[in-house]
DNA sequence: TGCACGATGAAC
DNA sequence: TTCATCGTGCAC
């Protein structure tokens, strides 16, 4: 049964870029056992394909990154530092290699706990290795236009930790929403 | 088979 | 500024 809820997959098959401006304000829904949880996005970060030395798909297709690698509207949870994990959307056609990664978001419903980094929306939403590959646009596990639209403006900065990526890693590649308290620090 | 190192967060 | 903690990718 198709998620009338649910972006569609076109939202996703679009440049990773205007993927990532697009999805701040959106809901993050994930039906947690029985708790529907839902959250704001407020701050992402574009990876925009293999050839973005930040970007985990620089690395070629591999086991882990092979997500990364297929059809739009999917996500792609992994482990980082061997304790958290981190949410991306796949975005751009398959092959590509693209995805926006969650950085940070803004409670709505059944959201404890602190939400801004990646690492810790993860925990709040109950989001782990084990929605890894999910497609989007399942019942239980979605991203959503909120019922109302608020104005706001969108912030452009460098992304954070990847200064490892030479050119890249100064490549103003993160957006978030202006004066929203719930971007995360740094 | 071993090893260096992260798209982080919290403590000191 | 340091450290926790382990999967991944690449060197040997």
């Amino acid at each position: 049964m198709a998620n009338r809820a649910a972006l569609p997959r076109s939202f996703y098959a679009r440049a990773t870029e205007d993927v990532a401006r697009d999805l701040l304000g959106k809901h993050l829904v994930h039906v947690d056992g029985d708790i529907e949880r839902r959250a704001r996005i407020v701050e992402v970060e574009a990876y925009v394909g293999a050839h973005d030395l930040a970007a985990h798909s620089s690395k070629g297709v591999t086991p882990r990154t092979a997500v990364m690698y297929g059809p739009p509207g999917h996500a792609y949870v992994y482990l980082i530092y061997g304790m958290h994990h981190c949410m991306n959307v796949v975005t751009e056609p398959e092959g590509n290699g693209a995805a926006v990664l969650l950085r940070a978001a803004e409670p709505v419903a059944n959201v404890e706990g602190n939400t801004k980094g990646p690492g810790l929306l993860c925990r709040a939403l109950g989001i782990d290795k084990r929605l890894n590959g999910r497609d989007l646009l399942s019942e239980d596990f979605y991203l959503a236009a909120p019922p109302r639209d608020e104005a706001f403006g969108v912030v452009t900065r460098p992304r954070i930790g990847v200064a490892y990526a030479g050119e890249w890693a100064d490549a103003p590649l993160r957006f978030y929403i202006e004066g929203n308290p719930f971007v995360s620090k740094k």
